[in-house]
Order: C-alpha cells, then sequence, then structure tokens
DNA sequence: CCTTCCGGTGGACGGATTGACCAGTGGACC
DNA sequence: GGTCCACTGGTCAATCCGTCCACCGGAAGG
C-alpha cells in the first residue's frame, strides 16, 4: 500500500489535465500505454483513486456562501441528527470531531441573508443544542491533493 | 446561469459512473449525443463543471487521520500566513472566515502522533497566535455535491 | 400570420483511442 | 540456476470522439 514516484507522476498529469486519455499519459510521462493502464488500474483498486466525479463549482450552481458550523449534540442523538443533516442538500460534508457529541459540517447557500434559511434547516431539528458558524470570506487554498500525493510519492512508499 | 433538469441528470450521471463517454451517457439520458456534447461543453465553460479530476483518497495514501484547525492570525501577517500554510503538503485547504483575522483550515497527519507534527509545521510559523484543533472521528457524510445539483435543477434555474 | 433564432435530432465521416492480448527482457529474490 | 514480476513494444478489432450536415419544432418579435 502506497504509492511509487511513477503513481505520483501519473496522478498529478491526471488532475492537472484530466481530459487526456491512457495513451496520452504514456507519451507524457515516458513509459508503455500498459504500463499507465496497470497503474491506473492498481491505483483504482487500491482505493487511493475513489473515481474521476465531476467537480463541480457551488457557486457557478447559485450558492456563492460557504460557511461552517459546530454543532452541540444532544447525547444519543447523533443517529438521528446524522440522517436529518444528510437530509438538507446545502449541507456538503458532516464530521463529527473530538469533543462533547460535537460534529461539524460545511454549509453553502445562495447568499447571505439564504444562510439563515440553511442554518435555520440544519439547527431546527431536537437533538441540536447549539450551532456556531463561521462563513468564508476567501479560500486562499482550496481543496487540493497534488501536493499530498507528491509527498507520499517521494517518500517511496 | 444555472442549470435545468437534463444537466442535473447528466451531471448526477457523470458522478455515479464517471467512465462512460459521451455517447453512452446520451444513451442513458434518452437524447441525442449532439445534445450532451453540448451541454457538456456548456457546463464547462459555464464553469459548473470544473472538470473531472483524479478523486484521491488521502487515507489510501497513508494518511488516515483528518483534523480541522481554527487559526488566531496576528494583524497584517495574513499574507504571509497563506503563504507559508500553502507549503505544507498536509494543509488541505484553507479558508478566511468572519471574525478576528482567523482562518480555518483541514489537515490530515498519518496517525494521531504524526497530527503533532503537522500541527507544530502549520503553528510554527511567527504570524500565528493560537490555534485549536479538532480531530475528526468519523465522517457521516463525505464531501458531496449530487443533492445540492438535484436542488439546483429543481429549481429550473 | 410570417420570419428569425435556437436548441435538439438523427445521421455521417475519418482519425484516434481503448481494452485485450502476446512474446521478450531485465531485475529481484530464493 | 530458476522463478516471479513489472515493464516494453507490438498487434488486433471494436468503439468512441470531434466535427460536420440538413432538418425540425417551438418561442420571440415584427
Amino acid at each position: 500500500m502506497g504509492i511509487d514516484r511513477l503513481d505520483g507522476r501519473l496522478i498529478t498529469l491526471l488532475a492537472r489535465e484530466p481530459r487526456i486519455g491512457v495513451l496520452e499519459a504514456s507519451r507524457r510521462l515516458g513509459v508503455a500505454r500498459g504500463t499507465v493502464q496497470a497503474r491506473l488500474d492498481r491505483l483504482q483498486s487500491n482505493g487511493v483513486i475513489r473515481g474521476f466525479g465531476p467537480d463541480v463549482d457551488p457557486a457557478a450552481l447559485g450558492y456563492p456562501v460557504t460557511a461552517f458550523a459546530t454543532l452541540e449534540i444532544k447525547q444519543g442523538q447523533g443517529v438521528d441528527v446524522r440522517a436529518h443533516l444528510s437530509g438538507v442538500p446545502e449541507v456538503l460534508e458532516l464530521h463529527t470531531t473530538t469533543g462533547h457529541g460535537d460534529m461539524f459540517c460545511r454549509l453553502v447557500a445562495r447568499s447571505n441573508a439564504d444562510l439563515q434559511r440553511v442554518i435555520d434547516l440544519v439547527v431546527g431539528f431536537d437533538g441540536i443544542v447549539r450551532a456556531s458558524t463561521a462563513i468564508v470570506m476567501e479560500n486562499p487554498v482550496p481543496l487540493r491533493i497534488i501536493p499530498l500525493v507528491e509527498q507520499a510519492a517521494e517518500d517511496t512508499d
């Protein structure tokens, strides 16, 4: 389990230019096409590459506001809260974190005003005691993975 | 700007089965191939679909621990802190949020012990006054976009 | 009512890529 | 020496891609 330098270069290449196919990738990497195919198969069955889903921008969908909310959960209500939040489209992800039954989620909304509606949707549920929200103003480092891939490849796993 | 139901179905289909091509997608959706191609082109130039980058799992790379950190930044040090954090591979994303020069980032590490190293890396910088970290235990709702896409499509933008 | 515009349809074309094979080679390991 | 494994370089038929085209219907505007 782990990736070598060729895997790292392959992932980086695919991340930079997702449109290229196996053949073009093999040309760029200077290896045989079969090698790239084998690597890709392995990376996917490994679970290193989960898939190639479309990367959708919520802002372009009309949801330009992002916020993070910390939720305090009533004891034993965890399961219900999860079900509730997974039913809210504006909840893009949900984590349970260390602490006193705390959860943590990423929200999007159509506007700052609309964010109030979303928060009401999220908090308007019995198991949630309290919520504190932080609105995102800038995103200096968008979600990325390449630097980590390169580091993992350097560590010659 | 916005997406209709066909766009929504197309995005959902691509998210579920990224391997399928334009031709197969047109068959599934019951429309002509040219239509799917035109829609895809439009969605991409719109910026709704940013791309089809590989979805890499940090855990499979050897970084199974995720944490979120809130950073308090010294006045006027924002730019330097961003540069510093963007140079740390374990920082997967960084946001500036409402509050007193606060920032917010997602971290990964090889283990709970290794997380200490990462945090030291992150915090060991002049402009950062204080950091509070929450370790992720579970991830009931992984980062997702489809429910939002479907809602946006229903709203018949 | 007529005209124009626009998105979708169904079809076609050649070039390119894919997935699947194969024998051969070199290094690592026992 | 023998075995295993990954990579190479090549072939094959099947498929898909990007790009054209003529045609149609509805919507909007005159």
